[in-house]
DNA sequence: GTGTCAATTGACATTGTGTCAAGTAGAAGG
DNA sequence: CCTTCTACTTGACACAATGTCAATTGACAC
């Protein structure tokens, strides 16, 4: 396992990550990252215990160097609840297509393994979190939609911001990523915020 | 590959449906069907090719038993675009939970299998046209919300009505399936229909 | 009876993960 | 200069799962 940052992890980190690039096709093995790294593929298992480990480190390694959670928490700073949930969207939305490819991967692992599974529910969870912040501002100023439910409100703008959403209207359906920024903070006035 | 209706066959989809069930984790292996349909697991390879293809075959299988196509168009016969929307929803929403586990497993293996990614697509093609036909009939009623086009209707009806935005909100978040219903037709009206 | 067809049996190739043991190269330190 | 430690390499192997192949069985029809 080795060192937590020594430089052949980092290469194999950096490999690993430009193969779940999005447009590079999925299907990264442990020799193809190997390979990329620069490296043989017994040296992945010296620092990873295995393939999903070595995904999860990915995902941390990538919110490590993009600093999500800063970004994030710079949404707290808003003072209304409305423009708390704006930043919000817009923070994470700006997010989601640079993580989309190990996402893609974490989920489908998820299916066989439990460790992927758990991992990515962590993940989740976390975003959630945030939706609930928002949401709370947005009662705190009473201005959260009668219709819902604080618990109810936090659980579809968790779902609209979801990544398979995301896929859905900007891969699948052509939209661009401003469209779709737009159309999911209009969702929420309109649905979430109290005339 | 043997003739299209054999009893082994039939046994054989069913067991693939059964294993398939969202309940029973989908770790269906060729060898874990053979021995719920009772036969062996050769005997799977002379009525389909791959494993792939099986699970392909065992969702036009539950199409037919179920009678989707049949349950989608019957919201044609709806007189107002309106009445024809809620009744389009009502119907692939009912459908959603009963193929939600093979919907998992098809699109899981679509990462990795090129035919399952396009069986899989064609089947969203086709909810994806009974959405524009809701749409269409909204428009010509003069009702569709000014701020979106035919096109972006449709793609927001069709990602809402995703199998993934209903395993978010029903599995994850623990919503019953009648609040689903609701919450997806209250979106549509208030999002798509023009007051 | 004989032929035919579906299914079984058992062996095998292939691919990918993960493990293991022996060897190597280089840096640190005496 | 020589040892020793460490990270890495090499090559072999076990294991699981898919898919292929050939020989065999058993039932049914003619």
């Amino acid at each position: 396992m080795s060192s937590a940052n020594s430089p052949t992890r980092e290469k194999i980190l950096k490999a690993a990550w430009q193969l779940l690039e999005p447009q590079s096709g999925s299907a990264a093995r442990m020799s193809d990252i190997a390979k990329a790294a620069g490296v043989s593929r017994q040296a992945l298992y010296l620092h990873f215990p295995n393939r999903t480990e070595l995904f999860i480190e990915t995902t941390k390694h990538m919110d490590a160097v993009f600093g999500v959670q800063e970004k994030l928490m710079e949404s707290r700073t808003a003072t209304t609840g409305e423009a708390r949930l704006d930043a919000y969207i817009r923070a994470w939305l700006a997010y989601v297509p640079k993580i989309f490819g190990i996402a893609k991967t974490l989920t489908t692992m998820a299916e066989i393994d439990v460790d992927a599974a758990q991992a990515w529910d962590e993940r989740m969870a976390d975003m959630k979190e945030g939706c609930a912040a928002a949401i709370a501002d947005l009662v705190r100023d009473g201005r959260l939609a009668p219709q819902y439910s604080h618990q109810q409100a936090t659980d579809v703008l968790w779902a609209w911001l979801s990544i398979t959403q995301w896929e859905l209207l900007v891969l699948k359906c052509g939209w661009s990523q401003a469209r779709y920024v737009a159309h999911v903070q209009t969702l929420a006035h309109r649905m979430l915020v109290a005339p």
